[in-house]
DNA sequence: CACTCTATATATAAACT
DNA sequence: TAGTTTATATATAGAGT
């Protein structure tokens, strides 16, 4: 699906293999994405990489697939529901609405694209407030954002996941 | 990818979510073999039908693949404390979420890149009016977005900062 | 590296068988 | 319910930044 039609087998050039691995990976995930989203199913990837890095994908998560496979449908451990990394309750509130705006922006987005013609005329009107771009950066950091979220899902391993996870928060409060 | 696109949510005709899983699935799986062909990659996928029907595909099989990560996790769970792997869990099902919306919104205006190009220069050319359409709304949106995420972590030094920006995607995977 | 930019190769939604 | 066709939508190879 590129310039050229690749044959079927192993690339040879390393840094060639690297970037289709990665390019085709994250291919293959969104496309696991979109099955499980249109079909309502339950999907899991899981990939090693030939330098041996794991990588996966779930929906709703990987164990729960991977269990569900091997008839092993370990029960929930509901006990840490919710521990004491809820008890900032400020926190979680700020957090609560951020979560909702993200999802009413979402649909506006969606709404808006609907009536096309107003939408186009978004970044005409709208884009500056003073000096600054701030709406543009808006979407650079959503772009960002994202990209770190999608690097949390990708990464299996739960220490970089939180690691990353403060990066990612950082980055966004660090951009102004 | 057919004669029309598909809006990213699940197909509310039984029929045609039927045939799209199918072609879908047998395209993933061409894809997955694809990927593990060209770059040497072990990969295992398991899907679940909306019926609940399992279907799998494993190179060089998914017990294979499935233990290797199985191994994996296991070795990390063992070097943490009681209950963080349950949070983390959390967290990445909740991230996981977000990560869609925001798939979703980036698709979004993408799509609207396209059909306008005036949008493509979004940050280059346009102006501020003053004036105050009924798109603002979007903007409002992405404002509060990004003052919430400000807030979640401006407020302190780095290091406590740091401790808030993990505390928050925590709490997010926490709160449903 | 991670991302962008195109020309091409593929995947696939609908319709039909 | 699975193939075949065909028009379109996507994915991505290769080259450049």
């Amino acid at each position: 699906m590129g310039r050229r039609k690749l044959e079927m087998k192993k690339i040879e050039k390393s840094s060639s293999r690297l970037v289709t691995f990665s390019k085709r990976r994250s291919g293959a995930f969104k496309k696991a994405n979109e099955l499980s989203t249109l079909c309502g199913a339950e999907i899991a990837i899981i990939v090693f990489s030939p330098g041996g890095k794991p990588f996966s994908f779930g929906k709703p998560n990987i164990e729960t697939v991977v269990n569900r496979f091997q008839n092993r449908n370990q029960k929930r451990s509901r006990s840490h529901e919710n521990g004491s990394r809820a008890s900032n309750k400020k926190t979680q509130k700020r957090v609560q609405k951020l979560n909702h705006e993200l999802i009413n922006l979402d649909a506006q987005v969606e709404s808006e694209n609907q009536k096309n013609e107003k939408f186009n005329q978004w970044g005409n009107n709208c884009l500056f407030e003073g000096k600054q771009p701030i709406e543009q950066l808006d979407l650079n950091h959503l772009k960002i954002f994202k990209r770190q979220l999608n690097d949390l899902c990708t990464n299996s391993h739960s220490q970089v996941m939180e690691f990353q996870a403060s990066q990612s928060l950082l980055l966004l409060a660090n951009m102004e």
